[in-house]
DNA sequence: CCTTTAAATGAACTATGTTCAATTTATCGG
DNA sequence: CCGATAAATTGAACATAGTTCATTTAAAGG
């Protein structure tokens, strides 16, 4: 078969990131394979290659889609004042939609590219930063105004720290107390880290102790 | 071929473990293949499977060496008096690992088993344990001395976050500020949670605000 | 030396991502 | 309306995976 008009191009790649998003939501990044995904939406696994270099490619846009979904759980969580209450807020919108869309949220973080895969693209890095922008509102009032690295650096810390708990309580990797310790883990990173940047003022970049 | 008698069965295992570690230092994850490390040991791949139930086990194994080598290397660093100071050793250890055996430490979390595999063997879970347990032996003075809970959840905390930073750091997911930026990140995350635990004492587990 | 038993083998099976020559259809010039 | 051109779609084919198991081979026991 050749040239259809069924659909046009951009309708068969919003169609095929609809499939892989399903495939992800039930299945995991296992579920996730080309054949499938050609299938569910009902067109041959070459026509997949026509619109993304590689399966690494869909799947990163999937998790652009993700990255967007949380954005829009996290930002409104965020009022600007108080940072321990803010925090709090979206830390609590954060592991909902972990519980929610973990499926979602684990391909973020499994999906692991080849070592000579081209780096991820700026658009995606874009997102990121986006979600992060939302933690550093949220930290801004504990730093001095002129102090934008700083407060970037801790969002940061904190963004990441909260990945590994909430990774490798996922995973089993970690031999964990309780099953309800994820979030408790959680909440005493978040608390403990906040409440060091306040007893340590603005030099939170660490010299010798 | 049957039968050799070239090596005892115990041998053939550590041949093959030690295959395996070479293959995963030199090229990651992706290297270790059966067929690969079988042809390194100059045996058939199913004699593989005579000894390991599959590929995921076997990596379990080397993981497990890996995990006794970064013990070897954490334990000497915590002297048991100044949490700040044995942290920071112990977190200059930990980063002396990482760099020079990058590709050890990437499959202890990188390895992602399958849904509906065993969950990880308790000699694995031990190993892990035991690693913590320098962790908690250097938070120690920190906690009231029946705490023992709240100690081993701390020093979980910290050992989950920091493995989010290493984690996002290597593999670029995180779009980090400088090169030098992940010892920062690190450091910071210690030491302002450890400056949290001692502005709150004991109840490190948290309540609302 | 023959029998028994255990180890070792490697072809075969299923499934993966990816490629590309061949095919089919739309489009456009006349 | 037709024929040529261009574009999209296809699916068989390739390389590589993990895993299995009937068959082969060598050691051990009597």
């Amino acid at each position: 078969m050749g040239r259809r008009s069924d659909h046009s191009r951009e309708e068969i790649r919003q169609m095929a990131l609809a499939a892989a998003q399903r495939r992800l939501e039930s299945g995991g990044l296992a579920a996730l394979t080309a054949r499938k995904v050609a299938d569910d939406i009902g067109y041959a696994v070459g026509t997949l290659y026509n619109l993304f270099d590689n399966l690494d490619m869909l799947i990163v846009h999937v998790n652009g889609a993700t990255l967007d979904m949380l954005y829009d759980e996290l930002a409104p969580t965020v009022r600007g004042r108080n940072p321990e209450a803010d925090l709090a807020a979206m830390l609590a919108a954060y592991l909902r939609f972990l519980a929610e869309k973990g499926q979602l949220w684990g391909a973020l973080f499994d999906h692991r590219r080849a070592g000579d895969a081209a780096p991820l693209p700026d658009w995606y890095l874009a997102k990121v930063a986006r979600v992060l922008g939302v933690l550093e509102s949220a930290l801004r009032p504990l730093f001095p105004t002129d102090d934008t690295a700083g407060c970037a650096q801790a969002a940061r810390v904190l963004w990441a720290s909260l990945h590994g708990i909430c990774s490798l309580g996922e995973t089993g990797k970690l031999p964990v107390i309780t099953a309800q310790s994820v979030a408790d883990m959680a909440n005493s990173l978040v608390e403990n880290y906040v409440a060091g940047l306040r007893v340590r003022p603005e030099n939170s970049r660490a010299e010798g102790e």
